[in-house]
DNA sequence: TACATACCGGACAATTTTATCCTTTAATTT
DNA sequence: AAATTAAAGGATAAAATTGTCCGGTATGTA
């Protein structure tokens, strides 16, 4: 579905919007840990986040990512998705034509199109904020035990 | 969504299918030239799905691929990206956590279940047959021309 | 039997994605 | 100012995906 880089980077969103509505600004490190992905993969992921201005980074001591209050209100999901992975999964055609539309549709197209928009519109509606609560209320997971 | 092989690997099929329902036999170069695919690749793909026993082919002068009447009413969308893609993204998590289950559900688990549902339905309930008939009306295409 | 056709199979090459390492830059603390 | 912390950025490496090439094998035809 997503790519890797896309994974984890909206996992890393994810628990950094968590602290970060906590308070707590965290490092890569922790990030890594907690999230369960390649510490040094998933710098180069933040890093383009940060550019896009999706998130916000702090260099020094007691620095780290975090989200604004603002951030954590606006940012949807799809922004990451976008961001990382590019719009074609979100529009591109199921059958990969070069271009998905309804003059020259590829055989799928109209069984495939209330899907694709389902999609777009679940990754347009949730900020980082309300999965980040989810998680903070024990009702969504970032990594597994056990 | 899927990846090229799997791209090619349907689409191909369904061109084969369209062919064989009108009792015609076609041969790579053919194939590759109708959905605009690379040919050595797409025959590599053809030989999978011919091993999966999902279409059939014959060798030698006049040989070439076709789906038997069975192979044209019974083969579904779904039976094509398993042999290709595998089960992945048809049952794994959108965050790429190493299970999608309830026990430890990732943040978007029960907005993501139903959407990827309806991707298995319509996977399931579509045959080679019914997309080839498509496109054999001028109701859907394999690749795009001007 | 000889020959031509067309898929099969293995090896190989290019590209993209995933992942690591190391130096530089910025900020804080001593 | 010096030392420490942590992200930024560049170079590189490993792995997966995509794509090519070529000799082998089966099949039909002359
Ligand atoms: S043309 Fe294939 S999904 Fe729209
Ligand atoms: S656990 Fe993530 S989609 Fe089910």
């Amino acid at each position: 579905m997503f790519s890797k880089a896309c994974e984890y980077g909206i996992r890393a969103a994810i628990y950094i919007g968590q602290q970060s509505a906590s308070g707590r600004r965290v490092g890569l490190k922790d990030i890594a840990a907690e999230i369960d992905s390649p510490e040094a993969f998933t710098a180069k992921i933040l890093q383009q986040l940060v550019r896009a201005q999706l998130l916000t980074s702090v260099k020094g001591p007691a620095g780290g990512f975090e989200l604004t209050p603002e951030q954590l209100r606006t940012v949807t999901l799809r922004q990451l998705v976008v961001a990382i992975d590019g719009g074609a999964m979100l529009q591109g055609c199921a059958l990969g034509l070069p271009q998905c539309s309804a003059q020259q549709p590829c055989p799928m197209h109209y069984q495939f199109l209330p899907i694709r928009d389902q999609l777009n519109e679940l990754l347009r509606t949730h900020t980082i904020g309300e999965l980040a609560s989810k998680v903070q209320e024990g009702l969504g997971f970032l990594k597994q035990f056990g």
